[in-house]
DNA sequence: AAATTATTTCTTGTATACAAGACTATTGAC
DNA sequence: GTCAATAGTCTTGTATACAAGAAATAATTT
């Protein structure tokens, strides 16, 4: 792929901070990170840079950089647009999906379904990523598919607090089944709408999201 | 505001390349850059390396940074996504807007319209921008507000292009009174619906667009 | 003893130096 | 004369060095 080191870098990092290895708040030390992954600080602050530009990390100059940590109002806005997003994607993959497009779906369906049966949350909330990321290539529309999977990314610690909640994977699961249908149906606006509702947080998951943030 | 050097190169070679002083595929030159601002290499790096995460530049290992030269469907598809959130921020407007957004935006409408009587494009495409901003701002969703901000202008150019074609200033502002008044009126559906139209490049527009990319 | 100021230390921000891959031009072979 | 290969140059990518601002600590004054 003759990628370079500030791409991996800034990868790696991206990682640590989307996963929570890195807290909300916490500041990024340029020579610690230099030392852990054997390189020089160049490097270190050209992916931090990269992050700073996608929103992820804050610089204060002459100061460093923070993790971004947004307010639960900025977490219940950022799910407001995914929303709408996945609802477009939706519209548009009922519309437009191929065969293959169906069969990936199809498959991603059922590996969500062996995770909900053998109860295993966290390969469930794996192979969600996987579904959603099928609905969006069969949108068929490459912008809006990355802009979904960058939303994604950026939400993803919080997506994992959801499922937290009592039932959520199997709510979840639910849910799905009926994207899938009115998706291979071709019925675009129940596709839009059930999206929506699905990424939405709203009225008790919203405080469900809130209650599992102050942990 | 103790802005950084390389922050200021960030927004100086953005400005460039959205105004098109760089043009599209143009290779960037670290070296000539570094003189022109009187820098060294590395701040100008760091911008460049910004630049790239949002996406308006792609940088090819060893081989440098171009100006990224987005394929009409691709544009296309920008603008549709540009419409959806348009049209959010646009319903979010009409249902909370305050006495403060309503004079914003009665006061930034006008002076499209002066633009207008006195047949100034370029005025017009600048007040066009702080009209919608308006809009932006009126949702009172800070995340929206954002990426409605930098969807705009990332499509800078584009949006240029279609001011050239006849009569396009007139009827553009024929469709911002109507969104005016469903924001006023505090319709979210009529404000969603207008203003996705009037930002969508559909039929004869997309045509237009592309014919004007050609020269 | 508390607070404020000065000094020191540490980290970031920028410049420069060096290494390595990509492009160009020249030379040689067919 | 054209194509290919090799040498040379140029540009990017990374490391290191240096400068300057912020945080922390020590010292002095009230």
């Amino acid at each position: 792929m003759a990628e370079n080191t500030f791409q991996k870098l800034r990868d790696e990092i991206e990682s640590d901070i989307v996963t929570g290895r890195f807290a909300p708040g916490e500041r990024l030390d340029e020579m610690q990170l230099a030392a852990r992954f054997g390189v020089s600080r160049t490097p270190i602050r050209e992916a931090i840079l990269q992050l700073n530009a996608i929103g992820l990390l804050e610089i204060r100059p002459r100061r460093g950089a923070i993790v971004i940590d947004p307010a639960p109002q900025r977490i219940f806005e950022m799910f407001e647009v995914m929303a709408e997003l996945e609802g477009m994607a939706g519209a548009k993959a009922a519309r437009r999906h191929t065969d293959k497009d169906r069969d990936a779906l199809l498959a991603a369906h059922e590996k969500c379904e062996q995770a909900v049966i053998s109860e295993e949350t966290d390969r469930y909330y794996y192979e969600n990523e996987l579904f959603h990321r099928a609905i969006y290539a069969a949108s068929h529309s490459g912008f809006l598919e990355e802009q979904c999977a960058t939303m994604h990314r950026r939400l993803r610690p919080y997506r994992r607090l959801q499922l937290r909640v009592h039932n959520r994977m199997k709510a979840s699961f639910g849910e799905h089944a009926r994207i899938v249908d009115a998706i291979l149906e071709g019925n675009a606006d129940a596709a839009r709408d059930l999206l929506r509702e699905h990424v939405a947080v709203q009225g008790d998951r919203f405080s469900d999201l809130i209650a599992n943030l102050a942990k």
